[in-house]
DNA sequence: AAAAAGTTGAACGATTTTGATTGATTTTTA
DNA sequence: TAAAAATCAATCAAAATCGTTCAACTTTTT
């Protein structure tokens, strides 16, 4: 196999898994250990990722997240339901706002076939936008360590000269008095933004944010479309404020 | 087989495979070694693809700067002392700005200890920036597939509103009356405006970019420091133009 | 028809890539 | 904590691939 056709492998297997063990690459790719270990220097110093004992991960991941090589898949399979019924909603031509959060990041993964331009202000969303080949802008501003979003009110100027025919935008507390509340201003205000210079907004939460209230509020419910998987009891209850998609 | 066929059947297998080896094609065609050798040298010559160590792969961006991981590996105890030519000249309070480029990736581990502020348009950098936790702003704009760094107008408006005490640019070209170059227009502008921006700028070269030309004009040699690893002649030379730091 | 120009494939030494091996380092286990 | 296991970087020789040269062959020009 080619060096370059490893080392796009490589890559995809980053764009899939996050982290990669050395021994899945010398699987897939039927070389040695010697050889990978030479890729994932290049690809390293290169930038495309970042090597860890025992393998690689997407240079996007949280490096102090628990035991990245098992995979935590208690939300993954909510979250992709979630993300595929924020997916459908975006057609040819759009205008698209990612906002940061694990649940936007899986949406990527199926923009692959769309004509859209998106623009977003994290940089985890940001790589995988570019492996994906996805047209996309990058919101300026301060670099936020633990969410790697950029916020503050650089990113907000940095957003006004933008409008968008959609948003999808993560949250940390949905509850029907307060609101969206997320526990940082700055990325609060970043949030309030977006919804202001989209024609329509959706927020994308797994149940456990609902009726849950963060420190800063971004909006109240009427601002954006609820996009969850939760029992018809909460979809009722939510329904009575704003319009609510379930994904289950 | 007519040469003509070749180089179109060679064409097509890229078109479906983006990597092809030599032996396929010598497969394909029926025809010598030696034979699809120059046909490769030819078709990257006309830009339609480019070679690789085992066959050639697919050009996609007609006309781009050299693939990511090229000379990663030869190159790379150069570009350290380089890097570490250009970490010492930064002190602390100082503000930073780093652009896009594997020479000033190479800078960062040499920051750590460091109380600076970093401004960059590169996102490699600014994932490896956060990694080694140090206080970053991402200037917004366009993301660029091949050097992952965000250009064009609206990077160079968000750049605007900083200044930067010392600026480390990477470069394509450098020659003494033409000045510094690289391939992409919209990369070009964003150096510019750095250089504008800050108070002292250094380029940042291999001795492989001394003497060469590429498309877009950034500066003339006046406008920033060269560092790098050259021959005594060539630093002379060059020291006629303006000041270079040889980390040899 | 002869000469010139262009292609081709084989052969060569030079260069690059590769995988096995070593001892050092890191992580896991007891 | 200490021993065991796994992974690592560095090295080196073998293998693959490279560019160049050259003679045989084909096509074009004169």
């Amino acid at each position: 196999m080619l060096t370059k056709k490893r080392h796009q492998l490589i890559l995809e297997l980053l764009a899939r898994e996050e982290v990669v063990k050395m021994q899945t690459i010398v699987d897939q790719t039927g070389a040695s250990e010697s050889t990978i270990r030479r890729d994932l220097s290049q690809l390293e110093a290169a930038g495309h990722l970042r090597r860890v004992h025992g393998g690689a991960t997407a240079n996007h991941l949280q490096i102090d997240e628990p035991s990245y090589f098992e995979k935590s898949d208690r939300f993954v399979e909510e979250k992709d339901r979630i993300a595929q019924a924020a997916a459908d909603l975006i057609e040819d031509g759009m205008y698209v706002y990612l906002d940061a959060g694990t649940t936007t990041l899986a949406i990527v993964p199926y923009l692959e076939q769309k004509a859209i331009t998106v623009v977003t202000n994290s940089l985890p969303l940001a790589n995988t936008l570019l492996y994906h080949r996805i047209p996309t802008f990058v919101v300026g501003g301060q670099l936020k360590h633990s969410t790697q979003a950029l916020v503050g009110y650089n990113a907000r100027e940095g957003m006004l000269i933008y409008h968008f025919d959609v948003a999808f935008l993560g949250m940390n507390g949905v509850h029907p008095t307060q609101g969206f509340t997320t526990p940082d201003p700055e990325e609060a205000l970043v949030k309030k933004t977006a919804i202001e210079l989209a024609k329509k907004s959706y927020v994308l939460v797994d149940e456990t944010k609902l009726d849950e209230i963060s420190f800063s509020r971004v909006a109240s419910l009427r601002a954006a479309t609820i996009i969850t998987t939760t029992s018809s009891e909460q979809e009722a209850k939510y329904s009575q404020y704003t319009e609510v998609v379930n994904a289950k």
